[in-house]
DNA sequence: CCCAATCAAGTTGTACACAACTTAGTTGTG
DNA sequence: CACAACTAAGTTGTGTACAACTTGATTGGG
């Protein structure tokens, strides 16, 4: 016990009750806050028909072109158990196709349509208002989203490690 | 690029990609330490039989005692579409009991088990794992949540508001 | 007093997320 | 060449989230 994470020698003697209601605490703000942010995209992206994981895979497309299931995956974090339903649902709305690589028959290419192109547009509205109701600072921004992207990587390493 | 945020007057000019872009990473590195943490937890409760959901109801079981079910979801953000199927699993584990109140015949109330009251001394073991893999420091744990705190409470204002 | 509005739970349907598994295609090595 | 190991998608089952709805209880205004 007395975990000591690195910069001060006397941390050590936290009391039970107080550890776990700090890590009440950082936990569930975070994911009260992700879900949040998913009731704003719900929102905001009502009138795309998209949902928010939706919007992120088209993220994707729009931003790199079309790629592999795989290649989406390890860019979002997520494996095919999720990805292959939204893909189908995507493909079923009109706005990416699916097609089997000839290189390798294992892979499926997913590429927009040219009505998921179109949608890239009128997506452009959406970051301005979710950005505007964020209500925070751009130095704020760019603070959590490092200590976001260290928490994660922290978190994946420990659990490779079980 | 025009990539001066925050302090200068100049910032309207950000372009749309720079937008796009600066916005896909706020929501999505949020969503992914989220996520990261929601793997952490599967493994640290996975010998307590518990899923993160119900860890966190459990907590609040531990922290303010008996309740009703709108209680809880008043402290986590969750309604009863969520909640009653997730304190039914609860029950048939055997860690809590639902009774309906007599005072008002609407309300149910949810009380630990004398055995979801024992889990607790195990759960005490979770907080302190959970706060070593982070690799944060406590500085910028309270940061963190002092942002998330302030972005879940915009966020969920301006979803009023719509 | 009565009934419309409100309220707490629960139900239904959709969509992630993820573990565990299956299927089919590819590759490396003997 | 043969075949085991590996790989990419897809499938299945469980468990959240959440909108929309239903049911039954409570309450406030006329």
């Amino acid at each position: 016990m007395t975990t000591t994470p690195g910069d001060r020698p006397d941390l050590p003697t936290v009391p039970d009750a107080e550890l776990l209601r700090l890590d009440h605490q950082v936990c569930f703000s975070l994911h009260a806050a992700s879900r949040a942010f998913g009731g704003f995209y719900r929102q905001a992206l009502k009138d795309l028909g998209l949902t928010y994981s939706q919007y992120l895979v088209m993220l994707v497309l729009w931003e790199h072109g079309p790629q592999p299931v795989k290649a989406i995956g390890e860019r979002l974090y997520l494996d095919s158990g999720t990805l292959s339903p939204l893909l189908k649902r995507l493909e079923a709305a009109g706005l990416v196709r699916r097609e089997r690589s000839r290189e390798d028959e294992r892979s499926v290419l997913i590429e927009p349509t040219g009505e998921g192109a179109d949608l890239r547009d009128r997506a452009l509205a959406v970051p301005r208002s979710v950005l505007a109701a964020t209500g925070l600072s751009v130095e704020e921004v760019l603070g959590l989203q490092d200590v976001l992207r260290r928490l994660t990587t922290a978190l994946g390493e420990t659990a490779d490690a079980a």
